[in-house]
DNA sequence: GTCTATAGCGAGATAGAC
DNA sequence: GTCTATCTCGCTATAGAC
């Protein structure tokens, strides 16, 4: 029981997007990959951009509920950590892990994208609320260093002989460190 | 007294290639900005390729040095220390920072690209400096992180009312830190 | 060293048959 | 829902005059 052509567009956009660069890769590719012609697409998709929307949906909406959250707590030190915490959760949707890691490479190619624009400005707001204004320059550079941590460690351990599970708890305990004054 | 027209044209692909993307930027980009035609860009580089091949050049040398060095030395904590902050030092050309900052922003897109791939290469071959094989994984994701901390750490002040001298040692601080057991 | 003109290509996108 | 065929566009790169 195989997923519908437009989920597997997705998947085959997002990792070849991601190996080659957004622009290098070509619909023509994207259709060969999925044993179709690059018209097809079309029946799917309405534009190139319309494909980087869809992908970018799964992430933001989860982020966008974060910032809520974090917004009607306390700017507390417990808030911010549980917030890396729950940041942390999110990640461990190897999709979502998979969609930061296409955005975070194609940062200018998706510049002037919409979606990917919101999704980089939510991404600020929310490493703003781990920050206090008043805190030493290195305090801040520290702190601003933990959501992304998550995002880098798990990446450069995928390929050691070890569980999710064990990556993930590493990834939180150096972001948790980052986070302490 | 101004630069020669071969310099002129690294500095504005430079900023167009970071702001807007390699392949985002075209060559009659580059040519209106520097107020002539692209059909000029010709004489003074051989192909876009190579206006890309000369900025790598600007970081590969310095790299490969640093990459000499600490291979000479024994593998020590101290060592270690010394090459975060050599490598630190280079940072404060800001222009090994702004093609640092270039290549960050276009990993896919450079992908293919020798000078570029080679550069990742030396990175990595630095990266594993820091590291011991044996040490847990949230200690080698956390030395893992001190070098484009330093990177990331600069590019995220630049727009304080700090000195680079401030910016700098708030980079290494935390750098440093993360390089502590 | 810079120009005009253009070759040559591959991209995104669309029309309309099946 | 997928196909073939085609349009249009902008890009890299080159030729050759000045």
């Amino acid at each position: 029981m195989r997923e519908d052509t437009r989920s597997r567009i997705q998947e085959i956009a997002l990792k070849l997007f991601t190996e080659q660069g957004y622009e290098a890769t070509s619909l023509r590719e994207i259709a060969e990959e999925l044993g179709v012609t690059k018209a097809a697409l079309y029946y799917h998709f309405k534009t190139k951009e319309d494909i980087v929307a869809s992908l970018a949906d799964m992430r933001v909406a989860d982020v966008e509920e974060l910032l809520t959250w974090v917004r009607s707590q306390p700017k507390t030190p417990e808030t911010r950590k549980e917030l890396v915490l729950r940041y942390a959760a999110k990640l461990t949707n190897p999709r979502y892990l998979e969609v930061a890691r296409f955005m975070e490479r194609n940062q200018t190619a998706m510049r002037d994208h919409p979606k990917i624009h919101r999704m980089r400005e939510v991404m600020l707001e929310l490493t703003d609320e781990l920050n206090d204004p008043g805190d030493p320059l290195a305090v801040r550079i520290s702190r601003s260093m933990a959501l992304f941590t998550l995002h880098a460690g798990k990446w450069m351990s995928q390929d050691e002989k070890l569980t999710d599970e064990e990556i993930n708890e590493a990834a939180i305990e150096v972001a948790l460190r980052l986070m302490e004054p």
